[in-house]
DNA sequence: AAATAGTACCTTGCAACACATAGTACTAAA
DNA sequence: TTTAGTACTATGTGTTGCAAGGTACTATTT
C-alpha cells in the first residue's frame, strides 16, 4: 500500500464510527445497506470492518437491533440508536465541527501561493 | 478511556499526519515547536507519537532535517518538506476537502430536528 | 431432489499506529 | 557537582481496520 493511500485510509478511519452512527440515526437499517450508503458517499467500508464495529457499539449500549425476516435470503439485523447512542452522536457532531475548524486553521496558514 | 474520548481520539489520529505536514510546509521547524503549534490548534500530540511519525515520514522521503545548535539545551532537528513531501501534502489537501464533503453529506441528511 | 447462485451474518489472524512510559544527552544555573 | 530544563530516542501495549475464509438461509436451475 502506498504512503498516500495509507494516509488517506487513516483519514477515513477517523470518521467511520461517526458516519455509521449518523446513517443509523436516519432510520432503522441493516449492515449490507450501510455498506451501500457509505459506498455512495465515497466512504468505502467492508464487512470485516463493519460487523465488529457494530458489535462493539452494541456492547457499549449505543445501538440495538432486531431480527427481520427477508423473503430474498437470510434474516437481517436492523439496527437503531439507543438514547445513549443519540447523545453520543450529538457529541460527535460537535467534535467533528471543531476538528474541521482546527484542521482548516492549521492547514490554511499559507494560502498565499 | 471512555467511548467518547476514544472515538474523538480516532478522529484526531486521522488528520495528524496531514496537519503536521502542513505545519512543516509553513517553514522549517523542530518537533517541540510542532507540538506547541498543534496544541494551539487544539490538536494535542505527544512526543511518543510525533517522533516516530517524523521518522516514518523522513524514511518515506517526504521530509528532511538538519541539526541546529541551540544555546539553551541540546541541538534540534529542524524539518523541511522535500519536493515529494510537497506533492504529497497537496494530495492530502484534496483528500481532506473530499472527506469533509463526504462526511457532511452522510451526516447532514436529517437536520430536520 | 440435488446443485448452484445470491444474500447476509460471523470469526480469525495480521499489521499499523497512537500513546504511555522510561531513558539518554546536552546546557545552564545553583 | 547537583539540579532543572530542554530535546531526542526506544520499548511495550491496546485498539482497530481489513483481508480472508466460513456458515446459513432462500430461490432458481437442472
Amino acid at each position: 500500500m502506498s504512503n498516500l493511500e495509507n494516509t488517506q485510509a487513516q483519514m477515513r478511519k477517523g470518521v467511520l464510527e461517526f458516519c455509521i452512527l449518523s446513517i443509523i440515526s436516519q432510520g432503522e437499517i441493516y449492515p449490507s445497506d450501510i455498506i451501500g450508503k457509505m459506498k455512495d458517499a465515497k466512504l468505502l467500508v467492508v464487512e470485516g470492518t463493519l460487523y465488529p464495529l457494530l458489535t462493539r457499539l452494541k456492547n457499549a449500549g449505543l445501538l440495538n437491533y432486531r431480527w427481520v425476516e427477508s423473503n430474498s435470503g437470510p434474516p437481517r439485523k436492523y439496527y437503531v440508536l439507543t438514547p445513549i447512542g443519540e447523545n453520543f452522536l450529538n457529541e460527535l457532531k460537535l467534535t467533528w465541527a471543531e476538528l474541521v475548524l482546527a484542521v482548516d486553521e492549521t492547514t490554511n496558514k499559507t494560502q498565499t501561493i
